[in-house]
DNA sequence: TTCCCTCTGTATCAGTTGTTACATATCCGG
DNA sequence: CCGGATATGTAACAACTGATACAGAGGGAA
């Protein structure tokens, strides 16, 4: 399987042109990346856009003192806008780029992707899609930010990202890097949620126990 | 001067194609606001892409508590990136809009401006520029609120908004406003910013003494 | 001038968060 | 089963922030 089949298990890709595939076959390049790989720093020269083929990236910022927070994350099929967003307008990457276990990318070159971008709807209505969803998703985030504290966005984040048996695999340092904090503060308010029955902690990973009391709690903090 | 003449003020409409400009005359509006009209408040359904003739618009969120922050300024020539996103993705507003003084905005219709992105190319790359600015002013404020004190972005947001002449024109309710915070708290700041010579203090102003001092704090809050 | 409204200055207190420091627990490999 | 590495639990403190309360100061209108 190459390349450019893996590209068209995407419906944007899928629905390419003969000529859409004649460019993108110039130059693809797919890249294997196992947890801690770093994709991309801030400051670097973007060099194309990337597609997500499996796995996941996270795209955080690094405040200075060391705490990590993460902005969003990219599923498979999906593009990093903000790569997309430098391409446009030659700007520098502005943030960090993780990726977790067994992540698949391809990397598409600048020039050819800005070439497809004029000639096929389909790139047109993509790009556009994906920016904006990063629009919201950064709006929501920002907001949240503003008007919560932080028991209030780790009980959104425990529902938002637990699977669906409410079981989340991760350490609490993870989920401190995620929320721009530190794991000691993680520890403070699960230790409050444990108290109140709200969910069970064990070694890597959190069972939540009563979700409808932590969905109350974003909206009453009490 | 009719709309379509104030909206070829701006390059993306200048560069329409006759067929364009037909497409545009067909139900673009005009209105003129005052301070305080509100444009567009949370939960309402986009009618179409707002672009501002003259003045300025404020998007800001609106906490439980009441307290606002500005996400960003929209100036003329510019297009609200929201609405654009809620046109092409079915959203609701996601945030509260308001127009300063004098501010013109008009009005192309949702149906209209999704048919001339798909005809016009310069209206295909106005949209995704004005998409990827947002994004990378989103960033930016994520990044700073989560990697600053309010002392560093008071000190940045100042050497930002300021005139030519140092000069700040606003009550310090309105800056309170911007951060997302009280006036008590930005008051208590620049107490300290007068006593270290760095501002200096009026009814409805502030104007800047030390502006390199400013910019050292954001880099080290001391 | 005088009244009134808005804007500013200040003090104090409570709540939240980040930091430091250390104890304990769990997992994994040898 | 024994260490080392990693993850968690806990306490105590400092810093920052937001909330409350009130005292002036400035400016405009009658």
């Amino acid at each position: 399987m190459n390349i450019l089949d893996e590209l068209e298990r995407f419906e944007p890709f899928r629905k390419l042109s003969g000529r859409g595939k004649i460019l993108l076959s110039q130059g693809v390049i797919r890249k294997e990346c196992s947890r801690s790989t770093i994709a991309l720093n801030k400051g670097q020269v973007v060099s194309g856009a990337y597609v997500v083929v499996s796995g996941r990236l996270r795209v955080f910022t690094l405040a200075p003192n060391g705490t990590e927070a993460t902005l969003y994350f990219i599923n498979p099929g999906e593009t990093c806008v903000l790569a997309l967003n430098c391409l446009f307008n030659d700007l520098l990457y502005p943030a960090w780029v993780q990726a977790e276990d067994n992540t698949v990318i391809t990397l598409i070159p600048g020039a050819i992707y800005r070439r497809l971008f004029e000639q096929e709807s389909t790139i047109q209505n993509m790009t556009v899609h994906a920016l904006s969803t990063l629009v919201f998703r950064l709006m929501t985030e920002l907001e949240q930010m503003h008007s919560s504290h932080q028991k209030q966005r780790l009980a959104n984040f425990i529902l938002l990202h637990a699977s669906s048996q409410g079981l989340l695999q991760m350490t609490q340092q993870q989920i401190a890097h995620h929320l721009g904090t530190t794991r000691e503060v993680i520890a403070r308010l699960l230790r409050e949620f444990v108290a109140n029955g709200l969910v069970r902690t064990q070694r890597g990973s959190l069972a939540i126990l009563d979700a409808s009391s932590l969905q109350k709690l974003i909206s009453f903090p009490g």
